[in-house]
DNA sequence: TTTGTCGTAAACAAAC
DNA sequence: GGTTTGTTTACGACAA
């Protein structure tokens, strides 16, 4: 890594997510993926990935709703919204991982080793306001928000001269990538000064690929974004897909598989995400024979596959 | 060398 | 009036 090493924002969960997808990219093409399918047995959850499970709610048309900007209702057919993402991996909420690329095994009651996390971090002023965006419930926010996000996530900021802020602003402007919206007076959210800013979904590809960049070239031969203590079900390289026993790993679920996937319908391909201890493991369906390389793509293409079902349905 | 991208600084106006 | 926000311009570094 250019700067050092650094803890990980801790995501919510969609940007989570998007890291475990990003931990495919460097994958070799037509890798069988081991099916995976299965719920985890109850007694594997944890108490706290069972009570999110219960009561997280099914994904929304509202959050459908909210993630471009407008929150009228001619939004919601909008499935190029990651906010279904987001709210299913809000059922267990991922703590901050380490980014290195070497994690020591630690043993029991040992304090993690510390991580420097005042350089500066790689990402792009773009990649940072994208991320914040992303990561807020409303997938909107305000200036000074982003600027709260930024800083409660990379600890660079909180010592870095002002100059930043200027540089986020001046991306917000620049950048055809965010938008700008007039704050609903009637919002609770809308309680200050400026405007809200939500990334446009016909650059959210762009950004994608840019993040996926990042991680692709600041933390190689590694799970980047969530190295795992135990031994990762996807190798360092990637060169195989190890078939994940539950009790082999504990895992605990993220993503509810009682819920309906807005991509399942019109043969849209269902993903799930499982986490055990600091991995992410990407399900698919048993009867899915993808290559690691297919399911990037899937996944960063999923406006795409959105906009070729809406011709569909006409 | 050219071009595009990115980060930074600065100036300015408008809104709060 | 001070602060924050948003826009614009300019410049340098860097990589392709």
């Amino acid at each position: 890594m250019k700067n050092g090493s650094h803890t990980l924002p801790p995501f919510s969960s969609s940007l989570a997510a998007l890291g475990g997808s990003l931990t495919l990219t460097s994958s070799p093409p037509s890798l069988p993926l081991s099916p995976v399918s299965f719920p985890p047995s109850p007694t594997s959850l944890s108490p706290a990935a069972a009570e999110s499970a219960r009561s997280s709610s099914p994904v929304s048309d509202l959050a459908a709703s909210q993630c471009l900007g407008q929150g009228d209702t001619s939004d919601q057919d909008d499935l190029t919204c990651l906010s279904w993402l987001h709210q299913r991996g809000d059922l267990l909420p991922l703590q901050p991982l380490s980014k290195v690329t070497t994690l020591p095994q630690r043993q029991p009651g040992q304090l993690p080793p510390p991580v420097a996390a005042s350089s500066k971090p790689p990402y792009s002023f773009s990649s940072l306001i994208f991320m914040a965006i992303e990561d807020s419930p409303q997938k909107r926010l305000p200036v000074k928000d982003i600027y709260g996000w930024v800083v409660s996530n990379f600890p660079y900021y909180k010592t870095a001269t002002g100059g930043w802020r200027n540089s986020v602003r001046h991306n917000l402007s620049l950048s055809k990538s965010f938008r700008r919206i007039q704050r609903d007076k009637s919002q609770l959210q809308s309680v200050g000064k400026g405007s809200l800013w939500c990334v446009c979904p016909e650059y959210r590809p762009a950004l994608l690929e840019g993040l996926r960049k990042t991680h692709s070239y600041h933390g190689t031969s590694s799970c980047l974004i969530n190295k795992p203590a135990l031994p990762c079900p996807l190798t360092p390289d990637h060169e195989e897909l190890v078939t994940m026993e539950p009790h082999e790993y504990q895992l605990h679920e993220v993503s509810e598989d009682t819920e309906k996937d807005p991509l399942s319908d019109s043969g849209y391909i269902e993903l799930h995400y499982y986490e055990s201890d600091q991995c992410q493991y990407l399900v698919l369906p048993s009867e899915s024979e993808l290559d690691l390389e297919t399911v990037e793509i899937l996944q960063l293409d999923v406006e795409a596959q959105e906009a070729a079902g809406s011709l569909l349905d006409l």
